[in-house]
RNA sequence: GGUCUGGUAGUUCAGUUUGGUUAGAAUGCCGGCCUGUCACGCCGGAGGUCGCGGGUUCGAGUCCCGUCCAGACCGCCA
């Protein structure tokens, strides 16, 4: 027998009784006459004691044991002399008389505790050793109660896992494709999903009306810490829906999922912002409303003072920073150069301060008198002692600049609470984007999003105007996912490919299958896409989701600890029937 | 594809600005001492391709060029 009890269970109320722990020696702590062993599991810590005086061939026998050695010991719980008030089990010990060592260990190549002496690369080599420590192993424990969660939510609300396949077909729309090559059919290739989404379709064509699977996807695009290349979706859809049947079951999964982890009632908090609002009050489409500092527009009170800058922008806004009037010029000159990085991308920053005895001191006042100023204040609604923070230029790229600002203020002024959540739903986005390089349109989000009813007449003639039935769930500024109405009529689904520039050929020989399937009997249906990582992640307040995953790939797509990708044999090529061209050809 | 940062004991780092004796610290590891530790303590020891290749120089961890690796970001991610 290895064991009678974990190594996280035992108290005062488990005295006097005979134990057999089994886990791995964590650390010990040779005295002399006694030596002291924290033995590790899944579960916790338990101290084991050895004595010189008991039992000294046994505490010999302890002192040898290295870290990382895998043993069991069999022995009685006693109340500790000293107690550990840190440790769980801090306030007993294992007087141990029976000992063996089930394997021994070589020495890890960094130590295990919370904070490790590893750098990110040790430890992703050595991942099996790093999951071990007890942040990482409480991350995935995180993750499982969470899938758990979803999987129990969804289930008592009547849907159904059901798997699709992972050998699919590859398609030129969205993110490359990772390919698979075909042995049986030679020059021929699968590619592995992006995410499930013409099968769940079929599978509402099917009658299966509520669907949802917990699934890897893969898109072969560079990487971030919070983009890998396969990734776990919460992907759902539901048949005979309209978009608020959609954003209300799935604002119970988030309730559901807050409630039960977060022990938070986001009840009330959950909004609906149009995307036309939060691209011009936040600049951005995934707005952290965990802070105000909403974006004020200018043009019309700013242009036509002579300030060159600003009488040729065709985007004139700001933000507020309260409390901010006292701001040294160091601090103003840092704030410049942050909107001036590439990221970020303006071209400079124009500062008022407005400050307590109800004066104005600008880095234009050569242009603009206090009166002029004043008329910022009223629009902007700047309280004496705030600082405007102005930006002027394009106006996408300016808001996008307006937001990058916003939330660098918003982290140093400390707004942005970790433990606070602020879930949206970001509805009405556009249907199509229109894409300067390549002169075409593109589905912004894919093209089975079903256009506004009360928009379908402008998909030929203002395309660019058409609004879609889609919307993203954005929690704290992070897109968490989003979905849509699907379109479930094939006349509508031709004529969005059409606008995409699709050939009716071209169409046909990518969605066919889906266009066939809908000619017999499709419900309307929707649905969503989560990312399980990113929410994951998310909860436990961090926003690299590589902490979350067991095993991650680095920042270039690499796994260093089975090291992949890697090449193949000839052997395997040859059946593949493929020849790899030198790098520089 | 691009920008930036880094690469020095097993590990985390200092040393590179201004080239110059035997490249340091902490931790880990090994040995010794120690009966109430829990970051145990004390004493001693071993441990280095300064990422790799080339160049400049009397002399390179330090300067120059190239390259590889890691991390962050831009592009990219329907």
């Amino acid at each position: 027998m290895y064991r009678t009890h974990n190594c996280g269970e035992l108290n005062l109320s488990d005295k006097g009784k005979k134990v057999i722990l089994s886990g791995w020696v964590h650390k010990s702590r040779d005295l002399g006459g006694m030596t002291f062993i924290d033995l590790r599991d899944r579960y916790g810590k338990t101290q084991l004691v050895f004595n010189m005086e008991t039992d000294s061939r046994l505490c010999v026998e302890a002192r040898a044991l290295g870290r990382e050695y895998v043993i069991s010991a069999e022995g009685v719980v006693e109340e500790r002399s000293n107690k550990n008030p840190a440790m769980p089990t801090g306030d007993v010990e294992i007087i141990v008389d029976k000992l063996r060592i089930l394997n021994k260990s070589i020495t890890p190549p960094f130590t295990l505790e919370k904070d490790t002496d590893g750098g990110d690369e040790l430890r992703m080599k050595y991942r099996y050793l790093d999951l071990r420590r007890e942040p990482v192993k409480q991350n995935i424990l995180h993750r499982h109660r969470l899938a758990r969660e979803v999987r129990s939510y969804l289930d008592s609300q009547g849907f159904i896992e059901i798997e699709t396949p992972v050998l699919i077909k590859s398609t030129p729309e969205g993110a490359r494709d990772f390919v698979v090559p075909s042995r049986m059919h030679p020059g021929e290739f699968y590619a592995l999903p992006q995410s499930p989404q013409t099968f769940k379709q079929l599978l509402m064509v099917s009658g299966f009306d509520k669907y949802f699977q917990i699934v890897k996807c893969f898109r072969d695009e560079d990487l971030r810490a919070d983009r890998q290349p396969e990734f776990t979706q919460i992907d759902c859809e539901m048949s005979f829906v309209e978009q608020d049947d959609v954003l209300n079951t799935f604002e119970g999964l988030a309730m559901h999922l807050f409630r039960e982890i977060k022990d938070i009632d986001i009840k009330g908090s959950f909004i609906r912002m149009p995307y036309d609002q939060a691209i011009s009050e936040y600049g951005t489409d995934k707005p952290d409303l965990r802070f105000g500092m909403t974006i004020r527009e200018l043009t019309g009170t700013a242009k036509g003072s002579g300030f060159k800058v600003f009488d040729e922008s065709e985007y004139i806004g700001g933000i507020i920073a309260p409390s901010c009037a006292a701001y040294s010029r160091k601090e103003l000159d840092g704030l410049t150069d942050f909107v001036r990085k590439p990221q970020v991308g303006a071209k400079g920053l124009i500062y008022v301060k407005y400050n307590d005895d109800g004066s104005l001191k600008s880095s234009v006042d050569k242009f603009f008198s206090q009166e002029d100023l004043k008329k910022w204040v009223d629009v902007m609604d700047a309280h004496p002692g705030d600082l405007m923070l102005v930006l002027a230029g394009e106006r996408m790229h300016t808001l996008a600049a307006l937001s990058e600002l916003r939330l660098e203020m918003g982290s140093r002024l400390d707004l942005r609470d970790p433990e606070k959540f602020t879930p949206l739903w970001v509805v009405d986005f556009p249907l199509l984007e229109w894409d300067e390089e390549t002169k075409r349109y593109y589905a912004m989000h894919h093209p089975f999003t079903s256009p506004k009813a009360e928009d379908l007449d402008l998909l030929e003639s203002a395309p660019g105007r058409v609004r879609a039935n889609a919307y993203d769930l954005v929690i704290n500024g992070v897109e968490i996912g989003g979905g849509s109405i699907r379109i479930h009529n094939s006349e509508i689904q031709e004529r969005m490919f059409r606008v995409l520039g699709f050939t009716d050929e071209e169409a046909r020989s990518q969605f066919g299958f889906l266009m066939d399937a809908f000619r017999y009997g499709a419900p309307p249906h929707g649905g969503v896409a989560f990312g399980f990582d990113r929410l994951v992640s998310l909860f436990a307040g961090s926003e690299t989701i590589r902490d979350f995953i067991a095993f991650p790939k680095n920042n270039a797509g690499r796994d260093i600890m089975i090291d992949s990708p890697s090449g193949i044999s000839e052997k395997q090529l040859k059946e593949l029937g493929l020849n790899i061209m030198k790098k520089g050809i």
